[in-house]
DNA sequence: AACCTATGTGAATGATGATTCATGTTTCAT
DNA sequence: ATGAAACATGAATCATCATTCACATAGGTT
């Protein structure tokens, strides 16, 4: 139940390994996106073990070699999806001219992230049912970062004044639900509407007069 | 598997039924108050039938009674929800000056709603898992309402020009993810500061000088 | 070649838990 | 009071997996 015991001279007959030859670096590979396609057409609950297996062509047994568990599988994949969508997100965002263009290209990358990964959103949607601390521990970590580059820019002088810890998760909570309907669910508006719409909200709200 | 037969003279050996007696709705609704607190408690598939049935302190075949299994009185409970929550809404939002602020208020009720059913909101999110139709229908209905609450502001020159569609899920989701981390998770920020920290990007959007 | 370790295998095990159904009890209209 | 419809009961059924384990095979080192 705890941890990979890879130390040396452990007692455990056999356990999760970590693989330590190429063959086994690629087993586990293919364990890994076949549980990505399970877990995502199927849902994790839908999906069986032997599904995995049989997509990914290897025996039932070797799943176990790699994961403890069906729960771990789904954690390395939600950990895996953290830190390609992070990578992702950095990459597209760096050139922004300000804190709200930035907002905005993140949005935009994120957008395509989910359109191109719709699997890997499904699963850390469902995470939240199966092991709600790494779901937390996604979003706490997204936050953490996030509130800090609000609050820089709030010092530049950039934002209003406010509460930027509110505002962190109410941006993230725009991505997600924006996400799920416009590129999980249905794409039938067009990126640019979305992200002109965007922008115009978060640069002057949506009321007409200010003041 | 199909829906709950209910004609007269129906061949159907035994199947849900709706309670034809004072007796009978008591059973049907200490089952269903007993199923909120266990899928909210232990989860949608942690919560076996017999949790359900305990808990609600009558047999396990009781429950069969009145639900045709499992997903039933998952659906039967996200649309009681809806209801609920819609009425709690509309009840609250009545007096507001303009848009903007039938947003705020809008918000303020639906945390309050959170904070005060957390069960309810953990198991609409789960049936997001169970019975993906029953969620999308879920913010369908809300987002055909209130696209046009959206388009008629618009209309009037209350507020900017833009995609109400998009504009909608964004606010949909703001206060699903306030929701989730305010309420349900840690109620570490006042209701008020919440409240004006989104009044204020709504009205005014996040960037310090407009223009 | 001999040998050790990393990998791979899949039948067997063991629990779990949703659903059914035959039977008993209550309510109530007549 | 009495019979029929509603309602209530819970042991038994049935199917589904996650996980284990005893036994192969492959790769590379001496």
């Amino acid at each position: 139940m705890t941890a990979n015991e890879q130390g040396a001279g452990e007692t455990a007959i056999q356990g999760p390994r970590k693989p330590k030859t190429a063959r086994g670096k690629k087993t586990r590979a293919k364990i890994l996106r076949a549980a990505e396609e399970c877990f995502g057409t199927l849902g994790y609950h839908q999906a069986g073990i032997t599904d995995i297996t049989r997509y990914a062509g290897v025996a039932l047994g070797s799943f176990y070699s790699y994961f403890s568990g069906k729960e771990d599988a789904m954690r390395e994949l939600v950990r895996e999806m953290g830190h390609n969508l992070r990578a992702h997100l950095a990459q597209n965002v760096a050139g922004a001219t300000d804190r709200v263009d930035a907002e905005v290209r993140g949005l935009r990358a994120f957008l395509e992230y989910i359109r191109d990964h719709p699997w890997m959103y499904r699963i850390l949607q469902e995470v939240q049912f199966v092991d709600e601390a790494v779901y937390r521990e996604y979003y706490d970590t997204f936050s953490e970062h996030y509130a800090r580059l609000l609050s820089e820019a709030t010092q530049a002088g950039e934002l209003r004044p406010g509460n930027n810890q509110v505002r962190n998760w109410a941006l993230m909570g725009m991505g997600h639900f924006l996400g799920m309907r416009f590129a999980l669910w249905d794409e039938d508006v067009p990126m640019d509407e979305i992200i002109k719409t965007m922008d115009d909200l978060l640069r002057h709200g949506l009321a007409r007069s200010d003041q």
